[in-house]
RNA sequence: CGGGGGGUAGAGCAGUCUGGCAGCUCGCGAGGCCCAUAACCUCGAGGUCGUGGGUUCAAAUCCCACCCCCCCAACCA
């Protein structure tokens, strides 16, 4: 059986979960269902990344006196988040726990043997009030910090030092070779450009400050962030405590990201892996960045969206349903309240859930019904296009083609006309064929559904009385008419109620 | 200054690679239907395809110049 291991980012326990995080995460529970859904053996993972030194400030800003303590709770909001979306992940990754520690001192220990670690000295403009380096070019034009008026000092760190540069023809080559590892192909050009003109070796560790994975030998130093971060996808399956489950997961199929971090994930990881000696990632997929109503999501700005509250209102699918069908995957989008709840009100209300409940309706007393061929060639070339969308990394598109089904659905519906048939008992044949023929297309719709909006695909089972339907393999319940017995049909309870009278 | 992406109907987008009647959703107008969640179906109005120039029988699409917006630019998930 065909394995998939996808991944989202691990999110940066210093953040609160936003619609960007929720936008990313409900695109690889997507694919993930999708995968799950064709029969593959199917491992999600997220997580939290917590050894960033930003942490130990911000916990004292908190008033919280242990940092452990800190990441602990803004970890479980996370979690928490996650179960609230119905994510269906089936690990959490923590890059605190000893698992992740254990990895990546293997990682380590893997890479210092590959003679790829070395020690060094960076040297550079520190502001004290950021505590990060600056550039001669970012600083303002009398030389002083932007976000402080300072002047920065000049400072020398001893650091462990990573040989990025030497596996700059090596990446090349790779990238040359697997021209689909980075998606979309317009960000290709972008991490080529990078790997030519700027691949340099990096600083991967920092004098320590008490908080992060020490470097293996050196407790004076921890390793830098990025660094320990990435290797999540390794520890997440095993790496350095279960080398049986590593082997079965990786590499990883898909790493869904956010564009800023296209570098990271198509440079500075797999010449990490290549230094380790493991094989890389099949694909990374890079998506856009939101804007909320236009403005840049930003903490000054405080627009921030929580999705709970927008999933309280609305619901999880519909919440899932705007991220995936408004914003085309790997373009940048603008969302809106005015936007969702329009797409709620046309597509969701009127669209899909006034569908099922016009069909379930004029079904639900009707003692027989047989399943008719009228609508079978639209949803095979659904199916069809479905299947390649999927593969294109196309989610959104894929909702487009199940609506064009409701569509014709509905159009069938017009052009049958069964309340007239109904009138007359010289047509309880043709009738039943009508009927049975959309009690189907429902049926259909809800397979359809099953990653994209599994809620809603759940409940339009068990509106049609088929709860243990699930059970059944995709490559039999996909064939058109393959459940022809007369459902038990439930009254219609609308599906996404109207917000708008 | 360098690299990348984008500017197409009132709104949001597809089409540009491989030149050939400018398309989709929402909104708007008219008609139909009355099963359904003020839902459904049909038809229609609406566009100097950022600007200027060029190539071509033909340009949203190819070439040149320019304007505007966004992202990245070595440690800012």
């Amino acid at each position: 059986m065909e394995k998939f291991y996808i991944t989202t980012p691990i999110y940066y326990v210093n953040d609160r979960p936003h619609i960007g995080h929720a936008y990313a995460t409900f695109a690889a529970d997507t694919f993930a269902r999708y995968h799950r859904l064709v029969g593959e053996r199917t491992l999600l993972l997220t997580g939290t990344d917590e050894n960033a030194e930003k942490n130990v400030e911000a916990a004292t800003r908190e008033g919280e006196s242990n940092v452990q303590d800190y990441v602990n709770r803004m970890s479980a909001l996370w979690q928490v988040t996650w179960d609230e979306l119905a994510i269906s992940n089936d690990d959490f990754i923590r890059t605190t726990e000893e698992r992740h520690r254990r990895g990546v001192e293997k990682f380590w220990h893997a890479v210092e043997a590959a003679g790829d670690i070395y020690k060094g000295s960076y040297e550079g403009l520190y502001c004290v009030g950021c505590e990060a380096f600056y550039r001669e070019a970012d600083l303002t034009a009398e030389g002083l910090c932007p976000d402080h008026n300072r002047k920065p000092e000049l400072v020398k760190e001893d650091n462990y030092f990573f040989r990025l540069s030497k596996y700059k023809q090596a990446l090349l080559d790779y990238h040359e070779r697997n021209t689909g590892l980075v998606a979309p192909a317009a960000r290709r050009n972008e991490v080529l450009n990078y790997i030519t003109n700027h691949l340099e070796d990096i600083s991967i560790s920092r004098p320590s400050k008490g908080w992060g994975i020490p470097v293996p030998g050196d407790e004076s130093q921890v390793i830098y962030v990025w660094f320990d971060a990435l290797l999540n996808y390794l520890t997440g399956v095993g790496y350095g405590t279960d080398e049986e489950k590593f082997n079965r997961w990786w590499p990883a199929d898909l790493h869904i990201i956010g564009k800023d971090i296209t570098k990271f994930h198509c440079a500075l990881w797999p010449a990490m892996l290549l230094a380790a000696g493991l094989p890389l990632p099949l694909r990374v997929f890079a998506h856009g960045f939101f804007t909320i109503s236009g403005q840049k999501i930003s903490k000054s700005l405080g627009n921030a969206i929580d999705p709970r509250d927008l999933v309280e209102t609305y619901g999880v699918d519909a919440l899932r349903y705007f991220l995936l069908r408004e914003i085309p995957f790997g373009g940048d989008g603008d969302f809106s309240i005015e936007r969702l709840a329009g797409r709620y009100d046309s597509d969701l209300a009127s669209g899909l859930g006034n569908y099922v409940s016009r069909v379930l309706t004029l079904a639900k007393d009707v003692d027989h019904l047989s399943v008719g061929d009228a609508l079978r060639p639209i949803f095979e070339n659904t199916w069809r296009e479905y299947h390649e969308l999927f593969a294109a990394n196309e989610p959104g598109r894929a909702l487009e083609v199940i609506w064009q089904a409701i569509r014709a659905g509905d159009r069938y519906i017009d052009e049958q006309a069964p309340w007239v048939l109904k009138k007359d008992p010289q047509k309880k044949e043709t009738l039943e064929i009508v009927l049975g023929t959309l009690v189907e297309s429902l049926r259909q719709l809800a397979w359809l559904l099953q990653p994209l909006l599994p809620q809603t695909s759940d409940k339009i089972f068990i509106l049609l009385g088929l709860e243990q339907e699930h059970d059944r393999p995709l490559a039999e319940a996909s064939v058109w008419g393959s459940e022809v017995s007369a459902p038990k049909i439930a009254s219609p309870q609308p599906l996404f109620p109207r917000l708008t009278a």
